[in-house]
DNA sequence: CTACATTTGCAACATTGTTGCAATTGCAAT
DNA sequence: ATTGCAATTGCAACAATGTTGCAAATGTAG
């Protein structure tokens, strides 16, 4: 889907920085740091508007946010295509030796049974490992 | 069990900084964060020293150092206390709210059936939402 | 007690992210 | 097409967490 239809289905202004990060994600198969996806948008980049940019579609759930660690963050496309039907929960494999993240598309994990009075909002699951290329 | 006999254990030097982070970490029922160790410190505290003694302690599984997100890392003692008993893999809460991190003891996340040549080596469960008292 | 490897403390720097504010831009209404 | 105005951007400054290099201090084995 194009960059400005779904910004368009999801009611937010249709501008640069917006359309340049979903593209950028789009062309990768991984989700990417803001390092690889500052590169791929070129010289035109202010962190800022990056940082706010992402929150907006994060927010929209357009695009979700994975903390692999301190210093490590990367970003992937909610590939909510099919209408709005939200994406299943999934978990996510770090590699320890060449750094990629992968989806775990298969792996849906929870729902967990939470101690009396807790309601869960989000979860996030983080395999780290060596992935088969590095193994 | 006494920090110098922890240190001891596993065969560490004893220092006052490792000592004194292990202390703090013994004296409180939740995770803590760098800001709340340093201030159970004292004036007596260097960054960098913190930042090698965690290390130095979570690579000799003392202790367990949980990334919520970016500007927000926890660090907890690894109970390992039955001898070296490896402390069973657990999922953590923290509430969006009171920016508390809870232990889930009696949630084991895992195994996972990883795809073919896939290794793991750690994995981290993050469930986030309202605890308890917030909701 | 001594020797020596380990650890600490300091300075400088790196990465990721946030806040305030003025200037610009997208878009809806005319 | 033009206009008005809220939303967004870009810049500067700052915040939190973490790393690296190196000299000085410290723990411990012998």
């Amino acid at each position: 889907m194009e960059a400005s239809e779904i910004l368009r289905n999801h009611k937010l202004k249709k501008t640069s920085p917006r359309v340049a990060i979903i593209e950028a994600l789009q062309s990768s198969p991984l989700p990417m740091g803001e390092d690889e996806i500052s590169s791929m948008m070129g010289s035109h980049y202010d962190r800022t508007t990056f940082y706010r940019s992402a929150l907006t579609l994060e927010e929209a759930g357009i695009l979700h946010r994975i903390v692999i660690d301190k210093l490590l963050v990367k970003y992937a496309l909610n590939e909510g295509r099919h209408n709005n039907a939200v994406r299943s929960n999934h978990a996510h494999f770090f590699c320890n030796h060449c750094q990629k993240l992968i989806c775990l598309e298969n792996i849906h994990p929870g729902p967990y049974r939470l101690p009396e009075g807790f309601q869960s909002q989000a979860s996030e699951v983080i395999i780290k490992g060596l992935c088969s290329k590095c193994n």
